[in-house]
DNA sequence: TCATTAAATTGTT
DNA sequence: AACAATTTAATGA
């Protein structure tokens, strides 16, 4: 798969782009790897890119001072972040770690206000981010002290199938119960329970290593 | 194509 | 955290 393959899938707002907006993406876009734990976003660095998911699967967190790490959320391939913290210019506020070997890409800041500044589809797209994202994180603070592991693992579920920030992708997703554990702030053997009672409500369907939403509202709502 | 093996993931204690 | 069972992917005849 080519690099306009790879972004009409996983760039969505690439494609209301005109030609020469399309093109300079495809110039300044860096593509990277990288690995399995590896933390390819560092909170206090200088952010010079808006960061996108090509491939694998990121989680986004931050570390506390005693140590542990609160995961905000994970993102799947289609998503893109660090809008906020490129728009405020303001060093990044949390980390990126990839839980897979993941493919990630890198738009230039300069690139990133250029198209903020000839491309109004472009700014569409970052105010719906921007704005579902907040909704996000209200739903974040919410569930936190819900203190359901249930009702945990469906949210941090939910919001891997958000249509709205991370479209292109279908009803299923490949992602191992560890990494939905990881992501949930579950432990592994409580993912495990969770994720069956998930589907013994109908919510959603376990395959291998895989996941498949089949109410993604009623995911949303479990428990609250 | 089929059988064997290794690796990853799941289910359970 | 440890273990066994299951599924997948890779290898080679």
């Amino acid at each position: 798969m080519n690099l306009s393959d790879s972004l009409r899938l996983h760039a969505r707002w690439s494609v209301d782009l005109d030609a020469a907006q399309h093109a300079r993406v495809v110039a300044d876009l860096a593509v990277q790897h990288v690995a399995a734990g590896e933390p390819f976003c560092r909170k206090g660095e200088d952010v010079d890119a808006w960061i996108g998911v090509m491939a694998g699967l990121v989680k986004l967190s931050s570390s506390l001072p005693d140590g542990r790490t609160m995961t905000f959320t994970g993102v799947p391939p289609g998503g893109w972040f660090g809008e906020g913290s490129l728009l405020k210019r303001e060093p990044r506020k949390y980390e990126a770690v990839a839980l897979r070997d993941s493919t990630v890409a890198r738009l230039p800041r300069p690139t990133f206000e250029w198209l903020l500044g000839t491309s109004i589809p472009f700014n569409r797209f970052l105010l719906l981010q921007l704005n579902e994202r907040l909704s996000q994180f209200i739903g974040l603070v919410e569930y936190e002290r819900l203190l359901d592991p249930d009702a945990k693992l469906a949210r941090a579920i939910a919001d891997l199938f958000n249509p709205i920030l991370y479209p292109g992708n279908g009803p299923r997703l490949e992602i191992s119960q560890a990494e939905l554990a990881l992501l949930g702030g579950v432990s592994r053997q409580r993912a495990n329970q969770s994720l069956r009672r998930l589907e013994q409500a109908g919510l959603l369907a376990v395959e291998y290593a895989a996941i498949r939403v089949l109410d993604l509202d009623g995911l949303r709502r479990f428990g609250g």
